[in-house]
DNA sequence: TTAGCCTTGATC
DNA sequence: GATCAAGGCTAA
């Protein structure tokens, strides 16, 4: 079925397998049934910590706060729960889901068109150097990264902002903000402690989970090595493209999770993406490495930390010139862009990075 | 209480 | 008739 495929999706609740669309989006069974017996038994539920609990497939039992509290911050609607508790049919959302699912193709087709599906390179020398906290590393790939069917234990992240920040007042994200309260307002600051301005709190809330992120990414490289047995090993460099391709699936869900962008015309939606994927991309990176804050060591998306010397010791290596200097990055986005070349594939060409 | 499976029924 | 997202049922 043309469904199935989405289906290996995870729960941006727990990561659990989703089972379809429920209240709004794709989530797994058993959040949607929590989900359903949280509002339509009205509970109320407490935290036991500070109700930031981290909520996934093997603690979602244990804090039904923060669980509730996630539902709402991904976007699950109280509305799609039936007063009536009528059966069977379909509710308003069904155009909704269908738009999803025509833009979940797009991006895809976003991906391909990008150029992302690169053939593996033999010419990447040397083969990446590591500085893993799992053994093996990426050069051995699987086991050291962390999908559910693997026995081991997601390294710790902190829990996302978005539960972190979450209002109690409101499920959802709120557009209108007092008169300056962009800026914060004078009248205000001196009586209270100054707090980030609503439209921030909720752009925050509508940031990624980045322990799910990780998850997913690592989910997709242990499935994609799988398919492909012990033999045929990914190359680091094709390693490094598949990497890419899953963060910018993560970005662009994000960007359609966020206020005001989800508001528009999904072909808009597309323009955009169209036209900023690189950018983002090299942002989101460069934000990754700012927060890491290690000098010569870059942190992937995996959690992986890449250590830059091997690199920056062979005189004018391209990835060391594009990784040690974010311009560089920002440059050969550009350059990608103007010329319709490929990138980040061509950021290994270092006529591209040097422009 | 949870979570997997079943039943229902509007829409395509 | 097929699909699929609702609610219901029930073993653990």
């Amino acid at each position: 079925m043309e469904f199935s495929h989405e289906l290996e999706d995870l729960c941006p609740v727990c990561g659990d397998k989703v089972s379809g669309y429920h209240y709004g989006l794709l989530t797994c069974e058993s959040c949607k049934g929590f989900f359903k017996r949280t509002v339509q038994n009205n509970k109320r539920y407490t935290c036991a910590e500070n109700q930031t609990c981290r909520i996934d497939k093997t603690q979602r039992k244990r804090c039904p706060f923060c669980r509730f509290q996630k539902c709402l911050n991904v976007g699950m609607r109280l509305e799609a729960v039936r007063a009536d508790r009528m059966r069977g049919g379909r509710n308003k959302f069904g155009p909704m889901y269908k738009q999803d699912r025509a833009l979940k193709q797009q991006q895809k087709a976003l991906i391909h068109v990008s150029n992302f599906k690169l053939e593996p390179s033999p010419s990447l020398a040397p083969s990446l150097q590591t500085k893993s906290s799992f053994p093996g590393g990426l050069s051995g790939l699987l086991p050291p990264l962390t999908p559910p069917d693997c026995d081991c234990v997601p390294p710790y992240c902190p829990p996302s902002l978005g539960v972190a920040l979450q209002s109690h007042d409101s499920p959802f994200p709120e557009y209108s903000y007092p008169q300056g309260c962009l800026l914060g307002s004078p009248q205000t600051s001196s009586l209270l402690p100054a707090l980030p301005p609503q439209l921030v709190l909720n752009l925050l809330r509508c940031e990624p989970d980045e322990a799910q992120v990780r998850l997913k990414v690592a989910t997709y490289l242990c499935q994609e090595q799988k398919s492909r047995g012990k033999q045929e090993k990914l190359s680091s460099f094709r390693l490094l493209c598949l990497i890419a391709d899953q963060t910018l699936f993560s970005i662009v869900d994000w960007a359609r999770s966020c206020i005001f962008f989800r508001e528009l015309q999904v072909g808009d939606q597309m323009k955009l993406l169209h036209n900023c994927w690189s950018e983002l991309l090299v942002l989101d990176h460069i934000c990754r490495q700012v927060h890491h804050g290690k000098e010569g060591i870059v942190l992937l998306v995996t959690g992986e930390e890449i250590e830059m010397s091997p690199f920056s010791a062979k005189q004018g290596h391209p990835l060391s010139a594009s990784y040690r200097e974010p311009r560089n990055w920002w440059r050969g986005c550009r350059v990608c862009r103007w010329t319709g070349k490929r990138w980040p594939a061509s950021s290994f060409s270092s006529s591209l990075i040097q422009v």
